[in-house]
DNA sequence: CAATTGAGTTGTGCATAGCGCAACAAATAG
DNA sequence: CTATTTGTTGCGCTATGCACAACTCAATTG
């Protein structure tokens, strides 16, 4: 393994709400010398990647952030999508979100929330499974994937899930095509289940549609070289 | 330099907002070797920090959202800075927000944005000036900067910006204090300048302390190890 | 109170990763 | 067409940085 990799392999340490590993608890559960673990930290926090606290612990620096930020905002088209999900925030009083597809998970690229109501530790930037969920199973669809399931979620053109990733919330999701009709991501509404059944997430359907539509149309307008990943792409139409 | 350095900047080579460069981009923007940007590049890659396009374009990867947000997620305290923010976002209609500092920098730890108003550019884990604004002079105050300006700011608590670090945006800012009393970051409302004026902003300082001290007592439950940097501590009272 | 465990840190020799340079093919321009 | 520019690979040499061990210091342990 080269140098480079391994010093990804000390940023991947550390976990999610994670606040400081010691040299100890990485090279542990790294698998490398301490020596190298030291070097490498203190190369990663040269850069800023890393910092170390005053008790000695290392804790992921501002430059980690700096660079997830700009892989966010990487996908932010003029901000159209920050518009649309505000407006279908505002009409539905829930929270709007954007899921694209990398790879084998899909990624919440945007959303807006809605204050009053509780958040369920989905943050934009956060990977979520691709087979569940009302957003999940729209990217599987509309990238093509074979099965009667997902033809049927292409014939009717969206999704509605009930409790299926999150048992409190449930969502209704559609898919959102950029330049040469290509699947972008998916558009969702989503809100708590026991406020929020079938027939309300149906009710939102149009003003789905509508961004859904507004949104492919500002991404027409655009070259946007999707992603490698995925099974081969499905046209609409 | 070292290897890994180099690697870091080559994913500092991506600007915010920016969604593909070539590879003779990066090297002339680096002032590197093409070969050695393309074989760091693939490195990079094969953890998942670039992704290259369709086009033979690279794109931040999904690993560098990733390990951004984890270190978001390293200041989330158990949800109460959420809770917090919620709370103010839906009592004033306006934005609230948390900054830390971080080196010379604030950093917006999290934030809940008041959907119905149209943001301006700002996100959680964007880093803003310390210098301007009100939660970056609150932030430069109480971590002890000395000057008849900083020693005012300390004496009233708080701080209302109009218009300083963005015309179109006016804010009121207050101290949070952790364990062992010393500054952890600042709270802030903030909102449009020509709907949000000094009397306004001031009406809201009676919930932004409250909303303050209960995070601070939150905080003071917790060890929480602060990163170095910040011209030594000011500890209240 | 030694003895022990586990922390962080530093020194050293040697293998090799990987840098720079140059050459090449393929696309794009003029 | 020639002239540039871009992505890519080969190769030799240097210096990076790894593994191992030695060492210090603090906190436990018997």
């Amino acid at each position: 393994m080269d140098a480079v990799t391994r010093a990804l392999k000390v940023l991947d340490a550390f976990l999610p709400y994670e606040q400081g590993l010691r040299l100890a608890d990485m090279s542990r559960r790294l698998g490398m010398e301490k020596s190298t673990v030291l070097r490498t930290a203190r190369t990663l926090a040269r850069s800023g990647y890393l910092v170390q606290l005053e008790d000695g612990r290392w804790r992921l620096g501002p430059a980690a952030g700096d660079i997830g930020l700009r892989y966010q905002t990487s996908f932010d088209i003029g901000h159209d999508i920050d518009a649309v999900l505000r407006k279908l925030a505002t009409e539905s009083g829930e929270t709007a979100a954007f899921f694209v597809r990398e790879g084998e998970a899909r990624i919440c690229v945007a959303r807006i929330d809605w204050p009053s109501v509780e958040r369920f530790h989905i943050r934009t930037g956060e990977k979520l499974p691709l087979d569940r969920g009302a957003s999940g199973h729209v990217l599987m669809a509309f990238a093509g994937t074979g099965g009667d399931f997902y033809s049927a979620v292409r014939r009717v053109g969206h999704y509605i899930s009930l409790g299926e990733r999150d048992s409190r919330m449930s969502s209704i999701a559609v898919p959102v095509f950029g330049a040469r009709r290509k699947l972008f991501g998916a558009l969702c509404i989503s809100g708590l289940a026991h406020k929020l059944g079938e027939q309300q997430l149906t009710g939102y359907l149009p003003a789905l549609q509508r961004a859904a539509h507004s949104l492919s149309a500002a991404l027409a307008r655009q070259t946007w070289p999707v992603p490698t990943g995925g099974a081969g792409a499905w046209h609409p139409k």
